[in-house]
DNA sequence: TTCGTATTAGTAACTATTCTCAACAAGGGC
DNA sequence: GCCCTTGTTGAGAATAGTTACTAATACGAA
């Protein structure tokens, strides 16, 4: 049942490529929705996730992001700011196969994220540098 | 300073490869000194981590995970019972070549978990499949 | 319209972790 | 030995993120 919230929850996640925090997309929503409780917000992205309409990333850090971008594919977080951005590259195979036979656990899936600094705060420490 | 608390978190810690959480270390150390405490769980994994004895692992789940070893490796996380384990693969380093160039992030260091199933978790689904 | 079900807003509860702080312990200089 | 400094501890409070509960509301079928 896509009721306005679950709507706007889900439009909301599709048009940025934030990869919002729980309380990142109730900001979003609350601009169109006022009244939307952050309840349902957690709730409908867990809804929204299990019918595999958007991805929640289990990324390190201490709060877990929204992606409206469900293909496979990787991420870059930065170590200063939190903030998470795509990576164009291509997935990689290599390592699906390198752990078949290393262990005896029936391999559903993996995950692979990049840890750095964004270019943003790149420039903020050269700046205190000088 | 080596007390006695931080000795007995480091050789709990060293001794198993079950990568246990922070809860799991206290009531270890706990059985070798009853009064010790949370916090002082905490604060001391966060010690050893800071000075290279120790790993934290930031994987999927709620909790944080401390590993004794601290050699580059790769876990196996299971997605029924939430064990994890080491895996047996030589370190990779083709993804680590993919991503420069692929974004502008200063690269410090990538994440590799793989998720899969536990050989008991297997043979609990094949029981009930009966 | 009425009934049944799903969903909501608001709030309480929960979990993992960090913080606070008074008391304590260890080591060095006298 | 005693005093001082510094780091650490245990106990519990505080915080952050998330989940659960509940009465009220909205939606759709009959």
């Amino acid at each position: 049942m896509m009721t306005r919230q679950r709507r706007v929850i889900l439009e909301e996640l599709k048009k940025t490529n934030s990869h919002p925090t729980a309380d990142e997309v109730y900001e979003a929503a609350r601009r169109r929705l006022p009244r939307i409780s952050l309840g349902t917000v957690y709730r409908n992205l867990d809804i929204l996730c299990d019918c595999g309409m958007i991805q929640k990333l289990e990324l390190g850090g201490t709060q877990k992001r929204f992606d409206g971008k469900v293909e496979n594919h990787y991420h870059v977080r930065c170590i200063r700011c939190g903030c998470v951005e795509d990576v164009s590259m291509e997935p990689l195979t290599t390592f699906e196969y390198a752990i078949r036979g290393a262990c005896d656990y029936e391999i559903i899936g993996s995950r692979l994220e990049f840890i750095g600094i964004c270019p943003q705060c790149q420039k903020e420490a050269e700046r205190r540098q000088k």
